[in-house]
DNA sequence: TTAGATGCTCTAGTAACTAGAGGAGCAAAA
DNA sequence: TTTTGCTCCTCTAGTTACTAGAGCATCTAA
């Protein structure tokens, strides 16, 4: 049958021992089997469980739209539409982080270029941060 | 000497009125004057403050950064080498940032693109997901 | 005068873990 | 056989940056 322990597991999916309690708690994952001392033994099926969150994870994907895909995982005669549905909204998040990850980026690039490296009260950082009307931020 | 109420310096400021209470709290804010009636008083300079915060964090600057910050904006004599130093620090988190989410998106497409929308057990966005060796993600 | 808005404090909740206390079990060396 | 050191157990509390709600006081306008 080949069970691990959550140490063994841990190492082999790349998720620390406690998240695997955690996410066992927060039911992501099935109680896993214990040995007479209780301890958790967990099966290739948790491991697959486990890689796949793992890798959501990596992905973005918070643990609400996980359960989702998780849950399609478990009845595979339904359509995937929902999955599809996930990684699109997951996409149109990450896409619009990027846009105002790069404004960010020119802001503090500007801020940053225009410091002369005197005293605070000359300080151009300061000075931008201080009062909005000095930024070029287009967002906000 | 034109005070304000929290509702108003709320308004002003763009940030909401629990969160200046927030902001006090944790020190980030001095202690504002009070009325009679104990209803908190902004002035001028705290509504400066606030403002400075609030941009601060629009930029992604993290509390404890904006701390340092305000110090610095506290003595304007020093030099303002650390204001410099923040500001850079915060450069390298976004474009570290907007790397992985350039990666991602590209992930995401690829596993939207290859979604023939067909069950759930022939769905290429679960079983990339499930899959990591299926995944193209640079860095992960 | 009374209704509705605004303010006060305090507690608890959010996401997704992480850290630590205090104790039990296990494997290998002395 | 004992002891050392590692792993494991549960439980509580801490992290970030707020947000929500309870229960009460106060202010403003009709």
């Amino acid at each position: 049958m080949h069970e691990v322990s959550i140490g063994e597991a841990a190492k082999l999916s790349g998720v620390k021992a406690p998240t695997i309690r955690f996410y066992e708690e927060i039911g992501l994952l099935p109680r896993p089997a214990r040995t007479g001392a209780n301890r958790r033994l967990f099966a290739d099926d948790d491991l697959r469980r486990l890689a796949f969150i793992r890798h959501c994870r990596e992905l973005g994907f918070h643990l609400d739209a996980i359960r989702a895909l998780l849950k399609l995982q478990d009845n595979p005669k339904q359509p995937c539409d929902t999955a599809d549905a996930i990684a699109k909204e997951r996409l149109g998040e990450v896409e619009l982080r990027l846009r105002s990850l790069k404004a960010l980026r020119g802001e503090l690039k500007r801020m940053i270029d225009s410091c002369s490296h005197g005293h605070v009260s000359q300080c151009r950082v300061i000075e931008i941060l201080a009062d909005h009307a000095k930024c070029m931020h287009p967002t906000h």
